[in-house]
DNA sequence: TTCATATGTAAGAAAATTATTACACGTGTA
DNA sequence: TACACGTGTAATAATTTTCTTACATATGAA
């Protein structure tokens, strides 16, 4: 059988953090045409800088980006991200699994 | 090819209704131990009914459980909610496939 | 020096989600 | 009738998420 285990807190942060329009044009601009540093994709995508930090913040912080700080030609210092390569499978007999590992308000 | 597309607003229901850990438990609850009312869901799970009732309708807005009203035996009327059969591909190329059909503020 | 580019982040406003409480209604049984 | 059980929902509070604006910093070129 294949180890298709996840702990439901992992699940549920990559769920969280892909919940969100911005987020998935994020990763299909990553995807679609490679990896981009901050301030040009935020052109492409057409919202603010900031913005776009917070949501490659979510991003990364569930593991779905990963970046790499490099300095151009001319001597920027630019902040390149790419998409991680992952792929979850969901159905409800995942989740039922997942879920055995989710914390409780209840827990000790 | 399989037809696994889905658009970008349906993926995004589906995600959104899903990054939530009272969501996941209810679809774990509904998977393992199948169909339930919700008063008995809501004590095994151990939230308000109210609240469930939310969370109930969220996933039934995204099409990720189904429900029916029925009568029980000594003339209760019971909401059964079950689990619908689901399976979803979350990586980055099935994401930029469903963004393609993603609305923007700038759309039409 | 000044301008244009890049970076990050803090503070506060706005909006959306989550949660509670209280109400209203229906049915069968004591 | 009163109680226990089921249903739904409205109103409000609490919390989280999203977004904007403003600031601070650094480098190369004009």
């Amino acid at each position: 059988m294949k180890d298709d285990t996840i702990s439901g807190e992992q699940l549920l942060s990559m769920l969280a953090a892909l919940a969100n329009p911005h987020r998935l044009r994020i990763i299909a601009a990553l995807q679609s045409q490679g990896r981009n540093y901050v301030s040009q994709l935020a052109r492409e995508i057409g919202i603010s800088r900031p913005l776009l930090h917070l949501h490659l913040q979510k991003l990364e912080d569930a593991g779905l980006v990963t970046s790499q700080l490099e300095l151009s030609p001319d001597g920027k210092a630019l902040n390149y991200f790419e998409v991680s390569r992952f792929a979850l499978e969901i159905t409800p007999a995942a989740i039922a699994e997942a879920a055995k590992s989710l914390s409780t308000h209840l827990d000790p």
